[in-house]
DNA sequence: GTGTCAACAGCACGCGCCGTGCCGATATGC
DNA sequence: GCATATCGGCACGGCGCGTGCTGTTGACAC
């Protein structure tokens, strides 16, 4: 027992890394209806156990499976025009979220986040906070080159841009499109652009 | 046969309600896991076959079981101030969703939704479409008394504000309070009111 | 009354996934 | 080589699903 505690997995890594892909790919394949624990096993070949060793539930194999492919594909541009910055990020995560294998992982976690209040928590703190967090970053920055007023707290608005997309996206039949965007743009502009 | 097609049902209709009420109340105190229809049949003492003739699903007893508590508590006071109005009404719906059964059957049935694009639909129309449809009406006629500013279609802002709060709900940790519902109504009315 | 018939409660089934045991095989690090 | 942890495979009891079947009950017609 040298220097066991952090590391000396055997083929774990790459082992768990594949699981991941598994998981996505079942995800797009099947969409959410069909993502168990059984299915990732039987599809990878692989024993149950060596999932559970893992991950505690199926919650959290998907949590870690969606950290893979959500990484990015955030990162707003900074240029001189706000408006246009968050449009095409707007624009690029609506295309994430209906594009597998986002789409349903993500569908699924939310799911099963509505019967656990803890997962809540985790999925909002890893993915949710992030989103919010990058796109009050942009705006704040858009206040400090004078786009927009400066003398009121962004926060809520940063809330307001992310969580109305989500609201679409989860609960109504309507797409996430340009249309919505613009929208949601004229009434945060209107707010708080400052005056022409 | 001579009358039969729409009505006569024994004891039917009554049994139908009761099967609301208790599903209501196991959701009161389960929540949301547990909520199947084989508890439903066995807290009723009842046949599943019983449930099954009435509901195709456990989602359309669902939606069915919060009609029966959702109906109204929705209805937006018309005074002079749509701010005050609109946030007398989000702290009642806010309250309504923290307050059992509305809440664990409501996250419920979206949970379900999440994995049938058909339920979504439904649950949309059904309950969310009024939601938005009544903060419309409510800001239209703002609108037109000179509270709003006349020339912007605010078909979006009322996505908007009922959007921002079931996001916040569903997925954050935070709560619905007076200050995220203030968040809220100082972006609208920043956008929108009538310049002072 | 008596007869008819749908709704009913109860039970059982096969299915699938759950989470957890136990096995024997494998490969890794000492 | 030897110990040890991970592995695949299998089986288990539990539970909800949706659907059969059986015998009972109660509303209604006559």
């Amino acid at each position: 027992m040298t220097n066991s505690p952090p590391a000396p997995r055997r083929r774990g890594a790459e082992r768990t890394r594949a699981l991941l892909e598994v998981t996505l790919q079942l995800a797009t394949e099947v969409g959410y209806a069909g993502l168990s624990i059984e299915a990732v096993a039987r599809r990878a070949g692989v024993g149950k156990h060596t999932i559970y060793r893992r991950w505690p539930s199926i919650a959290a194999l998907l949590l870690d499976a969606l950290e893979v492919v959500w990484v990015s594909d955030l990162d707003y541009r900074t240029s001189q025009d706000v408006r246009a910055d968050l449009r095409e990020q707007f624009l690029r995560s609506s295309h994430a979220l209906s594009t597998p294998p986002i789409g349903p992982v993500y569908r699924a976690v939310i799911a099963e986040a509505q019967a656990d209040a803890a997962l809540r928590a985790r999925l909002h703190q890893r993915f949710l906070a992030t989103v919010e967090q990058r796109t009050l970053d942009r705006v704040t920055h858009a206040q400090q080159t004078g786009e927009l007023i400066a003398d009121v707290d962004l926060e809520y608005a940063a809330e307001i841009l992310c969580g109305t997309l989500y609201y679409r996206w989860l609960l109504t039949p309507r797409p996430v499109d340009e249309s919505a965007i613009d929208g949601l743009l004229d009434m945060f502009m209107a707010a708080y652009a400052v005056a022409a």
